[in-house]
DNA sequence: AATCGCATATATCAGGATGATATATCGGAG
DNA sequence: CTCCGATATATCATCCTGATATATGCGATT
């Protein structure tokens, strides 16, 4: 089989949580699992179809403040295939940062643009640090939840990683001041 | 215009370093950039032949050992090409770790697969951080080459990630048997 | 000497994912 | 009352990956 489609467990996975429409799932791919994960309207609507096609998700059209949209559900068929993958050991952990790729090339352009290149990829981790502390100290509140304890982990994760990131920064910079001062 | 084509640059980048094949320039992806990029040939060859075609490199069939392959090396028109976009902002950084959307979802099958899919992604990461750690050492002997300075950099990078990865392993085993205690 | 497996070398293709774009409605600010 | 941004769904060109195909050279094993 070829590439497996890691869409379909996104969806099932948010939807093992509550019954949400494809704009919140957007929504949550782009709030709580914006750090480690990413995920397009392009590839979400019509992953939601196929699910529902395969019994995995149920569709129910729904009417808030006269508005229509679609809500989905999870079904028993769909929570088996999110347990059969979650068991699975990880296939792929990718990072795929174009700073570092700008920065090992780096010697056609030389170390000034080097370091404007560190400079915004420290603001940008300042930001995230900020918005992950805040996670962070929200869930420590409601830690009984077992949802949440798994949602715990990812954020330390998150933090323990931008911590390290902006210790880098810091080296980085000084250690390209050294090499121009002399 | 669309998501711009980021395969383009990294062969220009690799080429203005040294001619390659496209098979070498697989081989340098797979090792040097390893740990922050990747690239497959149903990338490399169609891009290989469209930067021919835009006069940005040039081909020529060399023959080792009487074996045929074909060297490409970057032109004027490529360099100036790549200094440009390297001049550009960085577009996006993304990480895309599965081992997290599974310890995020975890939920669903409980603590002890969590603390499963750590202790495999531990054990990766040891791997890596010791191939790491053997290229800083390398390199810190040959750090008078500018293009080794900014090799150097995305290394300390690699390393300083790895460690904190490593260091949210265990910490995160521990919190897991805390909660599983009680 | 023959064969087996692995690295070298190039190329193509189905399918997954992104970013852009299109369309339409609702609610609040000015 | 109009404009703008958020809500909501959908599609498309393009990029990229992983798999597969094909073929040769080289060293190890039998």
């Amino acid at each position: 089989m070829a590439n497996i489609k890691k869409m379909d467990f996104v969806i099932l996975g948010l939807l093992s949580h509550e019954p949400l429409t494809g704009y919140e799932i957007k929504k949550r791919i782009d709030s709580t699992l914006h750090f480690f994960w990413s995920g397009s309207f392009g590839s979400i609507y019509p992953t939601l179809n196929q699910l529902e096609k395969d019994g995995k998700v149920t569709k129910e059209n729904v009417s808030t403040n006269g508005r229509e949209k679609i809500s989905y559900s999870i079904t028993e068929d769909g929570v088996d295939s999110l347990k059969r993958w979650l068991e699975k050991p990880t296939e792929k952990d990718e990072l795929r940062y174009e700073t570092l790729l700008k920065l090992f090339f780096g010697n056609a352009t030389g170390l000034d643009e080097a370091k404007a290149h560190i400079e915004r990829f420290e603001e940008k981790c300042k930001g995230e640090l900020a918005v992950l502390d805040m996670f962070a100290k929200n869930l420590q509140q409601a830690l009984d939840d077992d949802t949440h304890k798994h949602y715990f982990l990812t954020v330390r994760f998150g933090i323990k990683t931008y911590e390290s990131y902006l210790e880098w920064c810091s080296e980085a910079k000084e250690q390209i001041e050294e090499w121009t001062a002399k």
